[in-house]
DNA sequence: CGCATAGTGTTACCTTGTAACATGGAGACC
DNA sequence: GGTCTCCATGTTACAAGGTAACACTATGCG
């Protein structure tokens, strides 16, 4: 089994880890991970789970950086458009990116009972609906997958 | 090629088709497709787009159907748990379903331009995901897949 | 009739998201 | 060094989406 946010793992290494790769490719694309933004970030690392925005508001408040809508959501916009967070439309929410840098839309496992959200590829659903859609002559250019189920503790202690 | 929402289509049999559907399944389920419900689902066929719920909300409240935004939600939830419409996640908004009765989760492909949207088959993609979460010990139950793009007559004016 | 159930009407409120404008700060260019 | 420009931030004010909770109505049923 692969390791992600649902698999027991040194989750401290796995803020930092976010951090340093986001600060090195922002570097090598010329972006400006700016305070806000890198807290932001941590933020979602921290908890690893799929936060709404007012909900990373009231953090970045605590901490004095920043008090309005707009703050945030600038953030998550700048995370998002440049893959060091995802969306997920579903839940209103947003999660930090556990594979920053490949250049990916993934599907996302949400779990209805803990709201720990795990990523996994989604190159072949992907594939399988492009294929559907051209046979209707859409041409799909992005494509959300979310799924909604029981990660693996939680189907463990339900049973 | 299929035919969709993209395709033309007689729209005015669409819509007496979709509502006459719903009455028989009502009947047969023991359902109540009660006047505001029954309104509901005409106003999304005739549109043939997703709506957002205020939208079908003014719609009724011009009609004397109701005023207040429970109205509109409570038709909207009566209809999705029912299978006779469908949420787009993405766009916090709702559509007609165009094949009500045969008891599926379809794909919904979404023109970034017109906004018009169709259903497809998601059994393929559905079973790519369900495979690829096996691998993470993940059971999904439910999932949505929404696919932003360009409709055959949006891609034809675009060229 | 009297009751239970399901649907409707309404108030009041919460959450999510954005337009628009003012301010500040860092690099580019002269 | 000045100043211009671009980008990010701060703030106000509001739009859009959604729901809890309660009172009322209709309808079927013993």
């Amino acid at each position: 089994m692969t390791e992600t946010s649902f698999t027991p793992h040194d989750h401290g290494a796995c803020i930092s880890q976010g951090v340093e790769e986001a600060v090195r490719q922002c570097r090598e694309a010329g972006l400006k991970l700016t305070p806000v933004r890198r807290r932001v970030l941590e933020i979602l690392l921290e908890r690893h789970r799929a936060m709404g925005a007012y909900e990373i508001l009231d953090r970045l408040r605590e901490e004095g950086l920043g008090s309005q809508p707009p703050v945030a959501y600038r953030a998550l916009d700048f995370l998002t458009a440049n893959g060091f967070a995802h969306r997920i439309e579903r839940l209103n929410a947003f999660v930090a990116c556990t594979h920053a840098g490949d250049d990916h839309t993934p599907a996302f496992l949400i779990c209805r009972n803990c709201s720990r959200v795990a990523e996994t590829d989604s190159t072949l659903p992907r594939r399988a609906l492009a294929e559907a859609a051209k046979g209707l002559g859409f041409s799909v250019e992005r494509a959300a997958v979310e799924a909604e189920g029981l990660c693996p503790a939680c189907l463990e202690s339900a049973s």
